[in-house]
DNA sequence: ACCGGCTGTCATTTC
DNA sequence: ACGAAATGACAGCCG
């Protein structure tokens, strides 16, 4: 075919071809830009894991890491799988929001733009990703075929980029309204020279213009290798299903969005670490905890008061006649009594020195000797009635109800005692763990240990002063028991136990040292066997507890931010729905436009008998560097349809 | 009496 | 092998 051109009809369509050149180069350029920015940025987040080329396609890259991670090495627990699912979850989401898969044929148009060479080599889906910034590894591959074009066009994606990047949505990057159009003409225009735009107008076809000796000098003047990469208009202008930009719109926002999500991810296991490690240090727990547990002591010693006023003088007796010398500073240091004023107000002291501590030495040996008998069974005794666990624990997976338990003490005693061999080795215990003990109970124990024994200080326990131990003594039982478990019900269960065993530490200080220390402490103390083995319940029922407490506040950590991750999904989706609407009404709006240029600039263009070309015959393509070119129409009736499922199968062949 | 939340404890697994 | 940590399950207490 041969086109007849006048002079002036020359100038008017490279005019013609200027302006269109420019429209197109915008496009192209600012969806070059986001796909390579996108593609840039996909990089980067996976640029941990390196699995090679990626692409805009960036479903490849995922799946290619759950080939990867699926069980080769990675822990469940490692964060950077919680990254990749948290990523792929949210591309589920994106996908779920109606739009069709990426290879639809605008998003093949973008990655074809992107890359030339990559499709030649690679395929749509794949580049080089070891490359930090694949946008710019485009533009060199384009240089390939056009090297002349490299310093322009790098440096209108250099100058659209941070157009393109100031805006989070689409919107920004998809306005083409004529008169910004017009203005970017002139600003591009210094950049990229009208030869070039000459050149972007080369008809490579030869056959086209072979009888126009103007076309042909510049033909000539300005030839270059033709280009590989020739987009039909038709392919711009059948996006009437906008699905296929909304595509592209939900790539470069999924992008974004990967980025929160795993931000997001990251602030989430952060916290739960933080946490974790807030609680691992103890003294911010701590700290929290005072509060509640003061609250609770208060309760508590309220309780305490009001039994120990109505208290009968045994229990006085008792009370004073707790071989602890924790008991005994309270009563005759001050210092120790300041120690304890978080936990023990004055009135009870007053009570306790009112209820005849003198006569606690006068009968410290017969305590003493009875102590031998009533420990083991009556302090466990108490444990037993106070903890159900415990017993269930101790005496067996089946743990019958408590009241049996309570009643039964007396039989379930030496079960209790026979399965953690307490009892037995109390007995075995002589006042030398007194004596030793006495002055080694460090003074702050009872301040420490009051903590998270709200659920011993039950008022029905208090209620119940028949669960005295048949096996003690008269004048033992009548007289310590009541005041004794008055007193020891402010005490955790381990701390009874560690008193009852003589244990010369306190149960955080057993906790809390270091395994070092502690294992010194069972080597040099000359502990008993059943000594040894209490002190490492209590160490591992401790770090358990604390264990317990810090994996419960996780799991509340994580569920926290699971509904805030829910939340910002949901509000996520809500954005972008809004945008892929308005991303549509702007790229219809800029079809419409294109069309009508389209039809413009065929009107004013001639064939060889001087008619002017039909739009049904005859599109405009353009290069990937600009170039436009006319082209007949080969199958006009179908030729969006047939264009995609090219661009398809080429997508599926590399 | 029932229920839900909190807490401690144990058993088990994992590191 | 041992200890520590994590966690599910269970039970008791409490409001």
């Amino acid at each position: 075919m041969s086109v007849s051109y006048t002079d002036s009809e020359v100038l008017r369509h490279f005019m013609v071809e200027l302006f269109t050149s420019f429209i197109f180069s915008l496009i192209f350029n600012s969806r070059k830009t986001v796909t390579a920015n996108l593609r840039r940025r996909v990089t980067n987040h996976l640029s941990e894991i390196n699995v090679g080329p990626s692409s805009a396609y960036i479903q490849t890259p995922f799946h290619i890491l759950r080939d990867t991670l699926d069980g080769n090495g990675v822990h469940p627990k490692c964060p950077e799988l919680d990254s990749f699912f948290a990523s792929r979850r949210l591309l589920d989401e994106v996908r779920s929001l109606g739009s069709p898969r990426f290879p639809t044929q605008l998003n093949a148009w973008l990655v074809h733009q992107v890359s030339a060479t990559d499709r030649a080599e690679h395929g749509p889906s794949t580049s080089d990703d070891t490359d930090s910034s694949p946008g710019l590894e485009d533009l060199r591959d384009e240089a390939g075929c056009d090297s002349e074009h490299l310093p322009a066009r790098g440096q209108e994606v250099e100058q659209t980029s941070p157009e393109l990047g100031q805006g989070p949505g689409g919107a920004e990057a998809c306005v083409f309204p004529q008169q910004v159009d017009e203005a970017k003409v002139k600003e591009e225009e210094e950049a990229f020279p009208i030869t070039q735009l000459a050149h972007s107008s080369m008809l490579e076809q030869e056959s086209l213009f072979d009888g126009n000796p103007i076309l042909s000098d510049l033909e000539h003047r300005y030839a270059s290798p033709p280009s590989s990469t020739v987009v039909d208009w038709s392919n711009l202008l059948s996006v009437t299903d906008f699905d296929e930009l909304d595509s592209l719109v939900n790539l470069s926002e999924l992008d974004a969005d990967i980025t929160s999500a795993i931000s997001q991810d990251v602030s989430l296991h952060d916290a739960t670490v933080s946490s974790a490690g807030a609680f691992g240090a103890g003294s911010g727990r701590s700290e929290s905890r005072t509060v509640a547990q003061q609250r609770r002591t208060l309760l508590r010693l309220e309780l305490l008061n009001s039994t120990l006023s109505d208290a009968s003088p045994g229990m006085a007796v008792g009370l004073a006649a707790l071989p602890f010398a924790s008991v005994c500073n309270l009563t005759g240091n001050a210092s120790s009594q300041s120690l304890l004023g978080g936990c023990l107000d004055e009135a009870v002291f007053d009570q306790i020195n009112q209820l005849g501590l003198e006569g606690l030495d006068s009968i410290d040996n017969q305590l003493m000797n009875s102590l031998g008998c009533v420990d083991s069974q009556g302090l466990e005794d108490l444990d037993s009635d106070s903890g159900l666990s415990l017993e269930s624990s101790y005496g067996g997976p089946a743990s019958p109800g408590s009241s049996e338990m309570s009643s039964s003490s007396s039989l379930y005693c030496e079960d209790e005692g026979g399965a953690t061999g307490y009892s037995s080795d109390v007995d075995s215990l002589p006042s030398k763990g007194m004596m030793d003990h006495t002055t080694v109970w460090p003074p702050v124990d009872l301040s420490e240990n009051v903590w998270h024994d709200h659920s011993y200080s039950s008022p029905a326990f208090l209620n119940k002063p028949s669960l005295k131990l048949p096996q003690k003594t008269e004048a033992f039982s009548d007289d310590d028991d009541d005041g004794s478990q008055l007193e020891e019900r402010e005490l955790s269960r381990d701390e009874l136990r560690a008193r009852a065993m003589y244990i010369p530490f306190s149960v955080l200080q057993i906790v809390n040292m270091p395994v070092e220390e502690f294992m010194e402490i069972l080597d040099g103390h000359g502990f008993t066997p059943a000594q040894v083995t209490l002190l490492r319940d209590i160490r591992r029922r401790g770090k358990n507890k604390l264990a317990a407490q810090n994996c419960r506040k996780r799991k509340l950590d994580a569920i926290t931010g699971l509904q805030e991750e829910v939340e910002r999904l949901q509000a996520q989706r809500d954005r972008l729905l809004r945008e892929k609407q308005l991303t549509a009404k702007t790229m219809g709006a800029v079809g419409h436009q294109i069309r009508q240029l389209t039809r413009d600039v065929l009107a004013r263009l001639r064939d060889g008998s001087g008619l002017p070309l039909s739009p049904e015959r005859f599109t405009l393509q353009c290069g990937a560097n600009g170039r436009v070119v006319i082209q007949p129409i080969r199958r006009p009736v179908s030729a969006s349809a047939g264009n995609k499922t090219d661009k398809r199968k080429k997508g599926k062949k590399q």
